[in-house]
DNA sequence: GCCAACGTTGGC
DNA sequence: GCCAACGTTGGC
């Protein structure tokens, strides 16, 4: 079992709107590292923290669970969506999605400023590859941020 | 809204 | 396959 960071801009897709479908598609996801980890790496029963950006107070808000390992993302073929991609082949699809379930929110959200001042958190891609959607975290930091997280309130 | 960092594209 | 131009991301 693995520990993930992702990323989402709340305006578009957060928490709060995870948290009310119980389970999602994390879809949109158009960078081929990042689509690497979904095919390669990333397996049903993985936890993710979820990493809002894009927004006033970036931060860490809540974790969830991968319930579905990798599979074609099938809004690119949809023209009418906005990660559509007109050169995917639908006989080999280039970007992956995978399903995450709700796990709950953080009782206090894990700023990026608390994170950067954190030696035990100040290697995380986060702070030096903030770019990439899809991030690992190894086990120890992982748990770090589950105490400062602390306690989750789980909604299920 | 600015701009640095960085990923992608395409001409050669 | 290099690399300049260009586009996007995301903190500030």
């Amino acid at each position: 079992m693995a520990w993930w960071l992702f990323k989402t801009e709340p305006d578009t897709y957060g928490i709060d709107d995870l948290q009310r479908e119980g389970v999602s598609p994390w879809e949109g996801i158009r960078n081929y590292q990042a689509r690497n980890r979904l095919r390669d790496e990333i397996q049903c029963g993985d936890q993710v923290f979820i990493y809002h950006s894009s927004c006033k107070v970036p931060a860490i808000v809540g974790l969830a669970e991968v319930v579905q390992a990798a599979y074609p993302d099938p809004t690119q073929f949809d023209p009418a969506s906005p990660y559509h991609d007109g050169k995917s082949d639908p006989q080999a699809p280039r970007w992956l999605r995978v399903d995450v379930a709700y796990r709950g929110h953080a009782g206090t959200p894990l700023t990026l400023q608390a994170v950067k001042t954190d030696p035990a958190l100040a290697h995380l891609e986060l702070v030096n590859r903030s770019r990439l959607s899809i991030q690992s975290v190894d086990e120890a930091a992982a748990r770090h941020i589950l105490d400062l997280l602390a306690p989750l309130t789980r909604h299920t």
